[in-house]
Order: C-alpha cells, then structure tokens, then sequence
DNA sequence: TTAAAAAACGCAACACTTTTGCGTTTTCTT
DNA sequence: AAGAAAACGCAAAAGTGTTGCGTTTTTTAA
C-alpha cells in the first residue's frame, strides 16, 4: 500500500506525519518493509515474519503492476525462479517488479475491442 | 547512473533542470529507461536498442546493488531465469533488482574481519 | 553575413513526498 | 491524582522532479 492508500482508510482523520511514524517504526520492529514503485513512491507489505527481522528484510516474493488499473498485486513464490548470479555477488535479498496487463484488465480490453 | 551521477560528470557546470530535460528526451525517443532505486530515485539506464522503442520499454536485465558501496551492477541476462507467471496476468516487462555485498566489498569485508 | 526562427538553456518558483522540530494532548504508571 | 512516557498534529524544511518564462545559443535561409 501507499501512504495515500493508508491515509484513505483512516478517512483522512489521522495526520500524515502520524502515519509515517508509525510505518517507520513498524518496519524497524521488523513488520512491514519498502517496496519500490514504479512512480517513485514508496509502498508498504506487510513482512513474513519468518525471514524479516529488525536488521534484515526480505521480500519473499515479486510484485506485479498493471499498466492499466495501476494495482499492485502479490505473487507467488513458485511464480518465479530466483537466481543464481554467476557473477561472484552475495544476493542478500530481491525485488522483483513485473509489469503489464492484470486478468482483469486484459480480458475488459479485449472485450472492448471486438 | 542517478540525476546526481549525471550531474557530478558535468562538474555541476550544466543545470540539473537542462539534465531532466534531456534525460525525458531521450526516454521519449526510445534511447533510455528508468529504473527504480530502492530509495525511490530515479535511476536511468541506456535503453538496448533492439527491444526498446519510444512506445514501449523493455529492461533486458536485472541490476544489482551493493549494500556496502551502493554501486549499481547490470547482470547478464543469463544470471536470471524469468519466469512465467502462473497468475493469468500478462507480463509486458520486468524489474529485478538483486541487493547484497559485491564481489569486491565482499571480499574487503571478509579481510578486515580477520 | 546577417536576420528571423527554432532549440537549448538557466533561474525562479512550484508540486509532491517524506522528514524533523516542537509544543500539546493522550496514555501509562504508581 | 501527579508525573513520566508515548503519541499526536501543525508548521516548516529537505529532497526530487517539473513548469513557466525570459535569455542565450544554434540553426536556417535569404
């Protein structure tokens, strides 16, 4: 989620900086970490906490985007083999943003078309 | 490279405005893309040629960045093995961004620790 | 070569997201 | 109920990126 989504769901009675705050500290406990977003914004997921910790995070699966409604949807694990790099770095973690058409969208614009 | 690489190679003698302006110039005529940072910068990135069009922008490859040293990394196409999404969305495009330790930070840290 | 047109430039100001400072309010503790 | 701690909201600031506008530079064509 964005910051403005967030904000939406408290309809707009908690102040901003309130919710920054409380972002901040969630992720340095641990819950929730960044995402980044194609607009440069930050998003928000809620971690697993079975490999996110205070002093590490790690996104246990990619995102994808839809060109169309803009939603951002989760995938899954097995969707996607991650990697060996042959090129000697220590892969720590991964963020994996695919892009395109979701279900929805797709099937509405073929739709529309014929 | 970020707005800010770019600059620093003009010994900041050029406006950043002039920069933004040719950089959204080139991204339109189909010669760059941008690439998001995990600190939500805009990173920009010389286009290949053959996949990219004013159109459409296609990454060939994933990135990797040094959690020591912040350098980016292009990796080989070959590092990766994307990947189908079972999710019936369409994929048009994707991000990948690998973090860690780079060889040579890995190699430092592994040093200075004995 | 020079004058008009087009393109590139730089400054200032703006929009937007995120952060910080600070005083106030709320909650917790005893 | 009183003092301490935490959470809050407002205002302002920092940082990135964009837009407006007048000026300078480059191009074009007579």
């Amino acid at each position: 989620m964005t910051i403005h989504e967030i904000f939406e769901r408290f309809n707009k009675k908690t102040n901003k900086v309130t919710i920054y705050r409380a972002l901040k500290s969630f992720e340095q406990k641990g819950l929730i970490h960044q995402v980044p977003d194609k607009n440069n914004l930050k998003k928000y997921s809620l971690c697993n906490l079975d490999s996110c910790s205070p002093d590490s995070h790690n996104h246990q699966h990619g995102h994808f985007i839809c060109y169309s409604c803009d939603q951002t949807f989760c995938l899954d694990d097995s969707t996607i083999k991650i990697l060996k790099t042959s090129s000697g770095h220590i892969v720590k973690n991964y963020n994996l943003i695919l892009e395109g058409y979701c279900t929805d969208c797709n099937s509405s614009q073929t739709i529309s078309q014929n």
